[in-house]
DNA sequence: TAATGGTAGGGGAGGAAAGGTAAGACGTAT
DNA sequence: TACTGATACGTCTTACCATTCCTCCCCTAC
């Protein structure tokens, strides 16, 4: 017998994931596996509707259908009910055809298989009920019971170091040195567990050299007296994962090298997980024993590993130069070792590895792992260089932190960032960077970018009520729910905004608009907020330190290519109410006088009428033309040739575009009308 | 109600507070 | 000579601004 279905609410909230707010129905007998959860859990995009996410990993895109023509579709005749269907029945493929590609049901049925848990809990679920899973399959061995704790609120513990950055650009290849798995081999070498803790007064009965002093002042037992749990956990996960990349180098079919690679993956990200369950405050079961002695060892090990490598590797120790830790994240140190070639720094970062490794208990190991050449260090957690895994050439461009790898910028910012890192590092052309950035500013300024590279978009994290200060994108969403509450964006979703023109001195919430309102009405978009409050800064960034402090902001920002700019009025808002719009003569834009206001040219340009109404034709064709090209690109899209083009997809560019040139369509023809009485 | 992995850190934006300046108010001397 | 009004000038208050600092918020590194 089936129970009966009904709907309920459930909200999720995690620090990781964020607040969601969502419907769930009971369905007896079939497992629910919602790809929107799959993609927001595992896959950092600007944007998650169906459409972008399809063009993102299938170069696919669906028809985006507004919910208010549904109805009209409905009940209008067969063709358009044919419309509806095709959309409905994209809407059903393109999710399963995802499902595929992205290979999630055999990944997420190996995550549920190594942590023992229901492949539903994965998705409606957080990190910690896998970690008690996987205890509970100890526990049980060793005839143990988990303690149901009362959850306690504590303070914070102090977590990892980040070492102070010698910030700047480097010409020569900075080798980095990682420990492999830095936590759950701390955990393993130690033997931190839940019941392996000592407390004072069971530490003061046992022999000195049975147990272990935490750089925090914490106690544990060690393994020849008792193995912990967390360690044993540990090792499985370890072990498990060591061979899957050893299966994953063997196999050559594909398919079967994406699954293994998955399984690798998983049991990565379950070891990883532990440790911070420990530490999760309001969780099952914290010890911050645990986890504040485990950073305080990763703490240690980061200035020990610094030290080893600057002691030994300098020329009092017979090495040809002094070697230096330039900068160093939790498990992480880059160092200049000073050797010019790619292939002698791989050698020494080999043999600093192998050297330092010896210095801390087994499982801990460093690893060399990469070189950088050239490197970019902009500050802590913020830098970019060419990855060389071989000497011979390099594998990628890296960025760290940096706008082309952050999603709350515009796109325009990320594309420029990238292209100017590219000329720097790869090409090593300075001046080409330079040209290039002037290029853009100036296309802005002159609104020559598409209005799809400059939408902006943040995560509504909570309620428009529990945001303290206004914030652009929940002052916005707050606005659309009034527009159309249908369409406006909820808890959790990505909020898509352009900062429009407005007062002197008007805040940015008071600027931000939905992009499809400003095509829609034609609204002039604040280009200048964009330079100053988008681009200055990320390009100082990546320009100082390359051609020099000081001068950086003349040669981007001072000139001829910020002087073009086109004056935009607003049409909506401020003063622009009580302005009146003059008629101007289109071949020189003098304002006509009165009694002349419907004619197109004044007095002076009279000659020259026929010429300027060829011109104006001209352009007039150019632009059917490219709206031609546009409108068949959408119909394309839609799968067919003779129908209209309803698609309203915010994410798409070619939308965005259409739009532009339909509205500029209709300003052209206006202008052509005007020389309506013209005479051949 | 039950359930929600961790800390470190950069950087943009808003907002309060402290600081600077010009205009006006007021008093005084001539 | 006493009184009054006009003017100039200095000091204080006030309003308005730009700047600084702090906090919130988002996102990322590890």
């Amino acid at each position: 017998m089936a129970d009966k279905t009904v709907i309920g609410n459930t909200t999720f909230q995690s620090r990781a994931y964020g607040k969601r707010e969502n419907k769930v129905i009971n369905i007896s007998g079939a497992v629910q596996f919602d790809l929107l959860h799959v993609l927001l859990r595992d896959y950092k995009l600007r944007s998650y509707t169906l459409n972008s996410v399809s063009y993102h990993f299938l170069k696919e895109q669906k028809e985006d259908v507004q919910h208010s023509i549904i109805t009209d579709l409905q009940s209008g005749t067969d063709q358009t009910r044919r419309r509806l269907a095709v959309y409905c029945m994209k809407d059903a493929i393109l999710p399963i055809r995802l499902l595929d590609k992205l290979m999630c049901i055999i990944n997420y049925m190996e995550m549920a298989r190594v942590t023992g848990v229901p492949l539903s809990y994965l998705l409606s679920r957080g990190q910690q009920i896998k970690v008690v899973s996987q205890l509970l399959r100890k526990t049980i061995l060793q005839d143990l019971i988990l303690p149901s704790q009362k959850i306690e609120v504590g303070d914070e513990y102090d977590g990892a170091t980040v070492l102070d950055p010698v910030k700047g650009y480097y010409k020569l290849p900075i080798a980095t040195l990682d420990f492999a798995s830095l936590y759950p081999s701390i955990m393993m070498a130690h033997n931190l567990c839940y019941t392996s803790l000592l407390t004072k007064k069971a530490a003061a009965e046992l022999e000195p050299t049975d147990y272990i002093i935490t750089p925090c002042g914490h106690s544990f037992v060690k393994a020849s007296i008792r193995k912990g749990l967390l360690p044993e956990i540990l090792e499985h996960l370890l072990t498990a994962r060591k061979k899957a990349k050893a299966d994953l180098k063997k196999e050559t079919d594909p398919f079967k090298k994406k699954v293994l690679d998955g399984r690798q993956l998983a049991l990565k990200i379950s070891a990883n997980s532990v440790y911070g369950f420990t530490g999760a405050q309001v969780g099952k079961l914290p010890c911050l024993e645990i986890s504040s002695s485990v950073t305080a060892f990763g703490r240690q090990m980061i200035d020990r590993t610094k030290q080893l490598v600057e002691d030994k590797y300098n020329i009092k120790n017979g090495y040809k130069y002094d070697a230096k830790v330039i900068y160093g994240d939790t498990d992480s140190v880059m160092v200049r070792f000073g050797a010019d070639n790619v292939a002698e720094s791989m050698d020494l970062g080999k043999e600093a590895a192998a050297f330092v490794s010896e210095h801390f208990v087994q499982p801990i190991k460093l690893e060399f792992e990469k070189v950088y050449f050239p490197y970019l260090l902009i500050s802590k957690k913020r830098y970019a260089g060419l990855y060389y895994t071989k000497p011979e050439t390099y594998d990628k461009m890296d960025c760290k932190g940096i706008e082309t790898v952050r999603r709350d910028n515009a796109p325009l910012v990320a594309r420029l960032i990238n292209n100017c890192l590219q000329k720097l590092l790869i090409d090593r052309d300075p001046d080409g960077a330079i040209a290039y950035t002037k290029n853009i500013i100036s296309d802005l300024l002159c609104n020559r970018i598409d209005i799809a590279e400059l939408v902006i978009t943040k995560e509504l994290t909570k309620t428009e009520d529990d945001y303290s200060n206004k914030q652009a994108h929940s002052v916005l969403a707050e606005k659309m729910k009034k527009r159309d509450a249908g369409s406006a964006p909820k808890l959790g979703d990505r909020v898509p905004y352009v900062i429009v023109a407005g007062a002197k001195g008007a805040k940015a919430y008071e600027k931000a608009e939905d992009p499809i309102y400003v095509l829609e009405n034609s609204i002039p978009i604040d280009t200048k907020h964009y330079l100053e409050h988008q681009l200055m800064n990320p390009l100082m960034r990546i320009f100082e330190p390359i051609i020099g402090e000081g001068k950086t902001s003349n040669v981007l920002f001072k000139g001829e290519h910020t002087l073009v700019k086109t004056l935009v009025t607003a049409k909506v808002g401020g003063l622009a109410r009580f302005a009146k719009k003059m008629a101007t003569c289109i071949g020189c834009r003098a304002v006509l006088p009165k009694g002349h206001e419907n004619s197109s040219v004044c007095q002076h340009c009279k000659p020259r009428e026929s010429e300027l109404f060829q011109k104006e034709i001209t352009s007039l064709h150019a632009l059917e033309e490219k709206f031609n090209k546009l409108w068949t690109q959408c119909q394309r899209c839609q799968g067919s040739l003779h129908e209209d083009v309803l698609c309203t997809s915010s994410d798409c560019p070619i939308f965005y575009m259409r739009k532009k040139v339909q509205k500029d369509l209709l300003h052209q023809d206006g202008v052509i009308q005007r020389f309506g009485d013209f005479e051949w």
